[in-house]
DNA sequence: GATCAACATAGAACATTGTTCGATAGGATG
DNA sequence: CATCCTATCGAACAATGTTCTATGTTGATC
């Protein structure tokens, strides 16, 4: 399945004293894009970190995409690993308690959702991710189109609304110019001077979304879902 | 609201016979983006396609991030446009066709999906997208909370499919080389491949997933949300 | 009609990026 | 020892976003 690569030969009878290797490379890629984002995951950055000339990298990785790729799949057995427990009770419960903890790990990680908006289903651990979600669907015992299209629907739905609850701030809050509350206070102002009978909705939830919370706006999003599939499952 | 810029001013007295113009550069850069994806849309790209040179862009642009969020409205100045005749209807079935023309727009420009991901709500027509969505939900007569939720979570449930489903397929397609069947093709092959008994999810899927088409998909997935919706609103 | 400020356009250079090439060394293998 | 594979790196390249500076153009003002 995989392509097969000029890279490091998994079958290494024993490690030579090399400084690197695909574990640490993978560990600093990950750190770097933690601590400040995708654009700060830069060859040049990284070779720094690990301690290495440039073009070293290459000899893990064929380029930048797969360093992403390879970063996110790092990333994503950890969540796997973490959702290795849902499996025994309520199909619907444990949908809801696996989708919670990808949730979870993109809202954290902003350039987690971009990388499963490039390329799901091609990557390992989204794949086995995917099997997950989908084999908890399965227990509701639907049509194999009902099943396809409710595990779909669910991957969609956890990835776009982390992706975007987890975007990146405008640069003033980053730097830290603006505390995150000034921030959300002013967008609250701007819409506040916005014409109400232009905008009745936004006037309408003014009140909640100031004090709003990510993950309940999440779960509240996923438990409309899920009651749709728990109806579609009873009939 | 719109910060001062040393941009075109808007209260133009008339127009000059300027060979650009903030329309053609928006126009051409969109096209750009239609024909080959994100990565096609560079400053000398556009400048030689406009006529011009690079540094021009600058006058009517800060920078790349505004030269996408202004094509992105562009584009979704339209999506408004086409979402204007939903208003009288049942609520619930106005709120599908809003969702589905956003949805196509985006399925048929990857790029598209990836901007919302990363500044939702801050840009002007993005947000009357949210508002109008919103207003259908307001019609269902919900207390505040539960109606910022709903809201929200169809726009995620939009956006997440929507750029899921039109990622920029791997190259080999896009060159032409492999037909998009072939590559569905062989996509399916290899997940036969894998353990039955490790995959099951994968393998009861594998014949509708062969077959499947992506409105449907994502439509099901929608019922589903907008079938939990309902749900609420009647108790 | 001359003057001036704003509009509008570019050429050239710069910094940062991903990527390639060739060289080099060390250990394993024959 | 010779040969190959592993692993590393410096240097250069090409593409890109961005800035600087200079220049033309337009319309209003005096």
């Amino acid at each position: 399945m995989t392509p097969p690569r000029r890279g490091p030969d998994d079958r290494l009878k024993q490690r030579r004293r090399s400084s690197h290797s695909m574990e640490s490379v993978m560990t600093e890629a990950v750190r770097l894009l933690d601590e400040a984002g995708e654009s700060a995951l830069t060859f040049r950055a990284l070779a720094a970190r690990i301690g290495g000339g440039v073009a070293s990298i290459y000899w893990y990785v064929d380029g930048k995409d797969e360093l992403l790729d390879r970063a996110a799949d790092h990333v994503m057995d950890q969540v796997l690993a973490d959702t290795d427990a849902f499996a025994g009770g309520d199909p619907i419960d444990d949908l809801r308690s696996t989708a919670i903890v990808l949730f979870e790990a993109v809202a954290d990680r902003p350039w987690l959702g971009a990388y499963f908006m490039r390329n799901t289903g091609a990557q390992p651990s989204s794949l086995r991710y995917y099997e997950r979600i989908g084999q908890q669907v399965l227990r509701l015992g639907l049509p194999p189109m009902e099943t396809f299209h409710a595990a779909s629907a669910v991957i969609g739905y956890v990835v776009g609304i982390a992706a975007d609850l987890g975007q990146q701030p405008p640069e003033e809050v980053v730097a830290g110019e603006t505390s995150r509350e000034e921030f959300f206070a002013r967008t609250v102002a701007e819409w506040n001077d916005l014409d109400p009978d232009e905008w009745p909705f936004l006037h309408a939830i003014l009140d909640v979304f100031e004090n709003h919370d990510d993950a309940d706006q999440f779960t509240a999003g996923l438990d409309l879902l899920l009651a749709g599939l728990r109806l579609q499952a009873e009939t």
